[in-house]
DNA sequence: ACATTATGTAAAGATAGTTTTATATTTTTG
DNA sequence: CAAAAATATAAAACTATCTTTACATAATGT
């Protein structure tokens, strides 16, 4: 799962523990998710979305096939 | 997390089977998704959406506040 | 160059999503 | 009404997400 995080963050000058604190998420799991790790969990996607004013497809990106 | 799978399979005439087949994923895991138990993930969601034709918004609804 | 801040990574443990198998209940159909 | 199909539910096991703590590396500012 590909995502825009991190030009998200630099748009707004925030660091990856700005935006964990933001989401209400450790930095950690900020920086798996940008890394590709781990996908979010959609309650964290929806979360994403609504801080950015963007729909989920717009920030996140599915690579799976089907 | 409200969704509106049921609707859609209603519109389509098909089981909570059909659907878990064209996802991939397990009946019991379409019933539990439907019933609230617990949210997809992401990628599923990514799945259903595509299924679908429609956006993640369209389909689920984040309930949590923030 | 040094100090500070930001990012990457890793291990252990908690919680949530998903499967499999199985059964019970409800709805639909003949 | 009886049979069949669809839906609901549950337990055990597995995998994935997420937290906490801790440390290493990279980038930035003075």
């Amino acid at each position: 799962m590909k995502n825009r995080l991190k030009v998200l963050r630099a748009e707004r000058d925030w660091t990856q523990a700005d935006l964990a604190n933001a989401l209400q998420v450790s930095r950690q799991t900020i920086n798996a998710i940008e890394k590709g790790k781990f996908d979010p969990s959609l309650p964290l996607a929806f979360k994403a979305a609504r801080l950015f004013n963007l729909k989920i497809e717009e920030i996140f990106e599915d690579e799976t096939e089907n």
